[in-house]
DNA sequence: CACCGCATGTAACGTGTTACATGATTCA
DNA sequence: TGAATCATGTAACACGTTACATGCGGTG
């Protein structure tokens, strides 16, 4: 996911590594932070899978930029990946889900537990407002998913509650 | 992840790695089919951290069954688990949410892949109602919680259509 | 005889995380 | 002098996926 990502920004124009570490967390709103080394990383395999090509562009003073740009491979596999179904397989893979999950099958208090696990959305949600007043453009349509997505947990932590009597073995 | 539903599935009562696949994957109401070599790898590490441990029951027809249970420390480790916060940081990584941001960075027609991620989303819900339909207790709960994502996601959809021409570049 | 179900496992790969290494310049 | 910024990279680890290996017994 990553990879499609970086490609979208070369796609956008080309970039050098360390810009474009900044360019995603930018995109992301902070919420992906990255280790600069995996930029690099993935631009390598990027690059031996010949879907990017870098130019080297030599600096007076600070280090030389290696600056990345999709081919025409590149901009196919892109295009392919955003054109894909993203909701063909159905995965269900949530901390939030599996924590009140396990809280049932090992006959632990699902009421408290609901009960945390408000709060702390309660905090996630209040932290994206934050974040969302802030930005623009694609970052805040993503602040916007990650609100909406919690809002859905919300009410899923409600459902949680009426039904925990069900669960309990 | 899977660890620790692995562990709350041997906290519910102990039980063997072959018949842990297919209560694994009947809870997740089949959205999570497991190889079952994933099972032993993961069974594996749990004893070498001292969160399970094993007793051999001897069969006479079929093979010989390693029979786990959650060791004292594993309890306590689940129990860590499911009350940590889950909200705590703020992930966003969602190939749906990429997939329209990576059209929209490349220039791409995001009406147009809107739509059809839309019906994509269409089908994902009407497998999901397929499946919940013939569930109960927590694989019912897990599948509602599926449900109000897609339905998020659908709103997020329309969101990102209203926003679209501020999208491009 | 070939395949399926039972039951256990190993090996290779893909993706993301963390920590560490290098070297120059600028600023407090 | 020590830390931060610019710029590139390597190595080790965690987790999940896929494919493959082994061996027995029952069924078509």
């Amino acid at each position: 996911m990553l990879k499609y990502l970086v490609m979208a920004l070369l796609a956008e124009r080309p970039r050098y590594g360390y810009e474009l570490k900044r360019a995603f967390e930018d995109l992301l709103g902070g919420t992906w932070i990255l280790n600069i080394g995996q930029i690099y990383v993935t631009l390598g395999k990027l690059e031996e899978d010949g879907l990017i090509e870098a130019e080297v562009v030599p600096q007076q003073l600070l280090p030389d930029r290696k600056v990345w740009a999709l081919t025409e491979i590149g901009s196919k596999e892109l295009a392919r990946w955003t054109t894909d179904d993203a909701g063909q397989a159905i995965k269900i893979r949530d901390e939030l889900y599996f924590k009140v999950i396990a809280q049932a099958l090992s006959g632990g208090d699902i009421e408290s537990l609901i009960w945390q696990q408000r709060d702390s959305l309660g905090r996630a949600m209040s932290e994206l407002g934050r974040l969302r007043r802030t930005s623009e453009g694609a970052t805040a349509l993503l602040l916007d998913g990650a609100i909406l997505r919690v809002e859905a947990d919300m009410k899923w932590l409600d459902l949680c509650e009426a039904r925990a009597k069900e669960l309990r073995p």
